[in-house]
DNA sequence: GTTGTATTCAAGTGCTGGGTTGATTAAGTG
DNA sequence: CACTTAATCAACCCAGCACTTGAATACAAC
């Protein structure tokens, strides 16, 4: 349903209803009617949450006679923190870069020039 | 702007043009000429999805003559990973103690019985 | 001043997302 | 069997989002 895998992910935990309902669920599995009793919205609503929060892989849900307990699967948690610490680290690394540059540069006099543009260069 | 600063930052990665322009702010610097040129839509879309990244605090602009250069801020990328740790390691927490669990029960020695430490500690 | 470049503002459009109500399926209980 | 509980399906509404075009701002260069 969701262009890309990561777009899905990342906007299932856009909404605070659905942030809750994986927060309640790493405490443990749940039913849809105990999920959806602390929010002041319809049943349908949630089960419509659940099913936006099911198509991103991040629960499943099994059968119980009548009740479809709800399960969190944590692991596709990964697919977000491999995302953003790519580039944290990423970004960090060129802020240590710069700061090496700098100390250098107040460091040393003028004598070699070096190669001024680090960004893109 | 956004409900609360979680649901902002989600929902400003949940797109990929936006994921795309913080994939290339990690490597440096850029202004929105520059940040607009690998993508089919208008200058103006791409401004309005710098707005958006910049309400979240995910980047800053400061201004030189004409231009306005585009800064990634990797610090907020916390506020996310802290919230996804958190309920990871809950989860992961969980699982293992429902191993434990299962393993004792198979063991079924009922010898010395491993401390098998509580649910709530 | 006029021209050119970089960027934003403003107004409008189409589509999706979260919400609702009402009907329906499925399974246990009297 | 009828009745209740658990959950989904279906159709609709409305607000917000990504995007567009066209006009405006800001600054630099001629």
């Amino acid at each position: 349903m969701a262009a890309d895998p990561l777009s899905g992910v990342f906007s299932a935990l856009a909404d605070p209803i659905r942030r809750d309902i994986v927060a309640r669920l790493a405490a443990g599995d749940a039913t849809v009617n105990e999920l959806a009793e602390p929010y002041d919205v319809t049943l349908q609503a949630v089960s419509q949450h659940l099913k936006v929060l099911e198509g991103t892989g991040l629960v499943t849900r099994t059968r119980d006679a009548q009740r479809r307990p709800v399960h969190l699967e944590a692991e596709v948690f990964d697919l977000m923190t491999k995302w953003i610490e790519r580039y944290r680290r990423q970004a960090e690394e060129r802020y240590r870069r710069l700061d090496d540059l700098l100390e250098t540069i107040s460091d040393e006099e003028p004598k070699a020039q070096r190669p001024k543009r680090g960004v893109s260069g």
